[in-house]
DNA sequence: CGAATAGGGTTGCATTATGAAACCAATTTG
DNA sequence: CAAATTGGTTTCATAATGCAACCCTATTCG
């Protein structure tokens, strides 16, 4: 039947997954944030069937992930680019990204090579921090939120 | 015709796609943080069908995000706990928590309340961080992998 | 100008994944 | 022992995906 939805869910990062949780959104935004912003560029650089690049397109223009600006003079010729909804993916797509890089690497041992424009040094890895700074792991964390709390109410 | 496949890609957001990129691995991931081990438990807090929980499970402990523990005396009754791969989930599944609770609060307002177990205070937004801790945006990164070498000298 | 090409998109169709429910075997619980 | 739990498989209808083939509108080329 159809694949489930969770527009309404009251998880956020179930309703996250329904904007970009699919297998090529994400991979469309990491490409935005490369630098590309034409349908062809897209299709060829993910390899993607266009009618499925239609879709998530229209989909993540409709989600205001991306905004659809015509290029050409007299239209007919468009830019797909990143809205501040859209950039602001960027640790998540850098976090996955070093994930990868640091459990799955590739066989040519190619990684991340993120450099901050200023200063030309590697960035750091994502994590979670403190309000002091400090980095936490999930066993330095307690959730208060609202599954934890269905679980011990309910 | 079949879903597109990314294991051997040369792009490491790619590869982790492939194995926690779908509607369910990501959720289960962080039910799996929040402390669910059981297979039932999943599936209630989930409400996915049991053939694909199961096939979800079984990919998950494949790719060694996950390990199925014995809990019964005698066998026939699991835990499905996080690994250290699975663990380091953690900064991508709260940065992409707080994108949704950002850009698609709950109705309800209802945000992500996780704290620093020793102190009680809130967490920071995940960043990404140059060499001396500041946060950076897109625009402040430069980069030199191996798709930008592509583009550049392709 | 006419033809070819490129950009963006839609339509058909075969293949695959998904969800609901039924069914199963082993193990607890009462 | 009977009934319920747990973890899992099978069946089947439906939805999503990928490929190829078209379509339409500019733009470029001869």
């Amino acid at each position: 039947m159809a694949r489930k939805r969770f527009d309404d869910s009251n998880c956020s990062v179930a309703r996250a997954l329904n904007e970009v949780g699919d297998w090529w959104s994400l991979l469309i935004v990491l490409h935005a944030m490369y630098g590309t912003r034409r349908f062809v560029d897209f299709q060829q650089q993910l390899g993607i069937a266009k009618n499925i690049l239609c879709d998530r397109l229209s989909k993540l223009v409709d989600n205001e992930v991306l905004r659809k600006v015509e290029a050409g003079e007299h239209g007919s010729r468009f830019e797909y680019r990143l809205t501040e909804k859209g950039r602001d993916l960027f640790p998540v797509v850098v976090a996955l990204r070093q994930w990868g890089d640091k459990w799955n690497p590739a066989p040519d041992g190619e990684q991340l090579d993120l450099r901050d424009r200023a200063t030309g040094q590697p960035i750091q890895p994502v994590s979670v921090r403190n309000s002091d700074g400090e980095p936490l792991t999930i066993r330095d964390v307690l959730v208060a939120d609202d599954l934890k709390a269905a679980k011990n109410t309910g």
